[in-house]
DNA sequence: AACGCATGGTGTAATTGGTACACAATTGTA
DNA sequence: TACAATTGTGTACCAATTACACCATGCGTT
């Protein structure tokens, strides 16, 4: 929660530069020791939780805002982001709202207003990212998708609404390739699949099925430090992939 | 193209009630004598084809808009509709805003301003619609999907992915039941299914997926009139289909 | 009324693809 | 060195898809 002085300052520079009324909210993906991880911020003094998001500045690409937005969040630069639905009910930031609806007259307050978000999910490597907190939070960092904290406003319904996308997207975008290391092994690259899809997949055919589509380099070396069997290691080849996924990862999982 | 007047009228009302920046366009497809066609509108005075669209009203959720904007359009009173992009690029509606640029001080032009698209698609029975030209068409017409105007805007690219979506959504959204009459043959949904992926299928494979899906009820009637055999009439069991498609259609087309 | 033609309806063999396993290989540890 | 846990590969079985053949039906023609 902002107070007055700030309030003020940021209205100042807002209302100068960004478009009314639209705002952009963001699921970012990563994955790491084969748990799915969302990137979320926590409110100053409160124990509240928003996913990042951010307003378009007036003469800027929508997708360009999305990108700056993160970049600033997470430090990347050519994000991988998909626009996947917009938010527009007209009480969805309500609380938001109400809660600096006093301090300041409408016509100078930017946060009195309706607002449309643009839901993008995006895909990174977990390892590349730098969280960094905005003006608003005292916190930005993973949090589990088996350990979600309470979200603000609407911010569950988009979260839940990309992670649906997700899976329908599973076979027609390049989600392995963005969410995985360069490198990384077969039961690793599953441990993403069972992830997203929220069930068991057989060992073996998995493998196979992978290796079918042709998408995958195998690499010489093998993930050592393992109690066992070490297993090999796999890159994507990108050409490939892309290729495959135009026609979609044949029949689905 | 409005007059100054016109213009002048439309602006004294739009800025009272609708949300500046947003605009939403949408795609209805029809589905007439074995060819998809799309509604729209023809300028006045000028051979520009667009998609019909409107704005948000200040406290009417985005969904009820596209709902209302194309009951003007079409007569129909629930219409199946599906958000599936965002338009957002900043020259977007460039030549619109430069032609009314002229005609009133910015602050006074509802059409001098950057416009962010939500583009919905819908699907409708042929037979139900009764196009209806807005304030700035002559026309409201059918256009066949083989035979398309020029675009003005951007509506040509808000139309190709509205098609696109509507090919990868074809098992995960009741496509045929929307856009087929209550009662249709095999073959007639054949030539849908066709046209929307745009290749042939094997008539008799067509028939047996279709009925192992068991999402269809066939009916006592036969359609006669053809020159030849006449075939079974069928209409689709909602329940069935609903449940079908949150799993999707077993294995694409 | 008999015939032919174009189209719709049903059956089936061959192929492909997916599933459910068995078994061998490898790695670090006891 | 044996063992436990995990990975890599092979295979038999079942289901689904494909590519056809063949029959049925309705209308037009002779």
């Amino acid at each position: 929660m902002l107070t007055k002085q700030e309030l003020e300052e940021f209205w100042a520079e807002a209302s100068e530069i960004y478009l009314n009324h639209i705002s952009i909210d963001c699921v970012v993906f990563g994955f790491h020791e084969g748990q799915m991880k969302v990137l979320m911020l926590k409110s100053n003094n409160e124990e509240a939780w928003y996913l990042p998001g951010g307003f378009v500045l007036k003469k800027e690409p929508i997708e360009k805002a999305a990108d700056r937005i993160l970049k600033i969040r997470t430090g990347i630069d050519k994000i991988f982001l998909q626009q996947f639905r917009v938010f527009g009910a007209p009480d969805r930031s309500k609380i938001h709202n109400e809660m600096y609806k006093d301090m300041l007259p409408k016509e100078q307050n930017f946060f009195d207003q309706r607002f449309i978000s643009i839901g993008y999910y995006a895909l990174v490597d977990f390892f590349n990212v730098n969280p960094t907190p905005d003006d608003f939070s005292e916190l930005c960092t993973w949090r589990d998708l088996n350990d979600l904290p309470k979200f603000q406003l609407d911010h569950r319904l988009i979260f839940e609404t990309a992670l649906d996308t997700l899976r329908l997207q599973l076979n027609y975008q390049p989600i392995g390739y963005n969410l995985m290391p360069k490198e990384f092994t077969m039961p690793e690259l599953q441990k993403l699949y069972e992830t997203i899809l929220d069930k068991k997949l057989d060992r073996r055919n998995f493998q196979r099925r992978m290796l079918g589509f042709g998408i995958l380099n195998k690499l010489e070396q093998t993930r050592k430090g393992g109690a066992h069997k070490a297993p090999y290691l796999y890159s994507f080849d990108l050409d490939n992939y892309q290729a495959a996924l135009k026609e979609g990862l044949k029949s689905g999982w």
